[in-house]
DNA sequence: AAATTGCTCAACCGCGCGATA
DNA sequence: GTATCGCGCGGTTGAGCAATT
């Protein structure tokens, strides 16, 4: 598209956050507000890029972050919300306060994901996306993680005999080879998650869920639009199971896209929120309105 | 005690989209 | 209509720590 780098990387820092830089940060954002991450580190008057600026205060600085422990309410909630719009993390941390897209997106990859596997589901058909052709050396996070320390000890040790084929893992793990096959890229429509802070406001909307209050704090316009499309039930959840090999890439109409992948049973068994229905039958009438 | 392996998560990267000039 | 900017997103990486051998 022609756009120019996000910034210069020349003389900018990368890597860990200092606590100096924390502050310095933090500081600027509660005077200035966020925004403008452009301009931001130079005005804040740090080396950084200003997408490296956003993402630590997103993801950590930001005030209201849960670090850590999350629990099996809110585990229960993060599958069973990718099990209704997929990789979606943003939209998925949007329905649980104070914690960010990215700790969900690692909780998943690291817990979820093992423990769909153990329970004998394929997760691949929840991570099945339509690639972007940037995807080289695709493994799983941790998974890849592992792999490229190990490839790097290798090297190190000068190729002693231990290739990592030993425990059957290489850059080209072959559960991925098989996602490789996935449809070629065509052009689907898949509604793109956006917040809503009106509606999807992590600091009102779930709360609000819970509370059992709507969730159109948005006031009257979008108060009657969300009253509008509460009085839509849904005829029935998408098929419990319903594990399709195109994947999301087959989602050629809402329907297919919430019908797709959903993997819901095998960790309801003991949730403390299946028995919420109203809560998830806004769950799904709010995404509606997002479509 | 040292080496190796596995795991976690903060941070980075590149892309796509909407807004704007 | 087109180019560019600014932002947000999802995917991926790798440092550091923990567990195991």
């Amino acid at each position: 598209m022609g756009r120019s780098p996000c910034c210069s990387k020349v003389g900018l820092r990368r890597g860990p956050w200092s606590t100096k830089e924390d502050a310095l940060l933090s500081d600027y954002i509660q005077e200035n507000g966020e925004g403008q991450w452009r301009s931001l580190p130079k005005k804040a008057g740090l080396l950084r890029c200003g997408k490296s600026c956003r993402l630590r205060w997103m993801n950590y600085l930001r005030p209201g972050i849960k670090r850590g422990n999350i629990t099996q309410d809110e585990e229960d909630l993060i599958v069973r919300l990718h099990g209704l719009l997929g990789n979606r993390w943003s939209l998925i941390a949007g329905r649980l306060p104070g914690r960010t897209d990215n700790e969900i997106k690692n909780y998943w990859n690291t817990h979820l994901l093992k423990k769909l596997k153990t329970a004998g589901i394929n997760p691949k058909s929840q991570i099945n996306l339509p690639k972007s052709s940037k995807n080289k050396n695709t493994t799983t996070a941790s998974g890849g993680a592992a792999v490229n320390k190990k490839k790097k000890k290798q090297k190190k040790e000068k190729e002693k005999e231990k290739v990592s084929v030993g425990n059957g893992k290489q850059s080209t793990d072959p559960n991925r080879e098989q996602s490789n096959d996935s449809p070629p890229k065509t052009k689907v429509y898949l509604p793109k998650p956006m917040r809503v802070s009106s509606v999807f406001s992590r600091t009102s909307s779930y709360d609000s869920l819970v509370s059992g209050s709507s969730s159109s704090e948005g006031g009257g316009e979008a108060a009657e639009k969300v009253a509008e499309v509460a009085s839509y039930t849904p005829a029935a959840w998408p098929p419990l199971l319903e594990l399709d090999d195109a994947g999301y890439g087959g989602a050629g109409n809402v329907d297919d896209f919430l019908g797709v992948g959903c993997i819901l049973p095998v960790l309801q068994q003991s949730d403390s929120l299946s028995g919420d229905v109203n809560m998830w039958e806004q769950v799904y009438d709010e995404y509606f309105q997002l479509l």
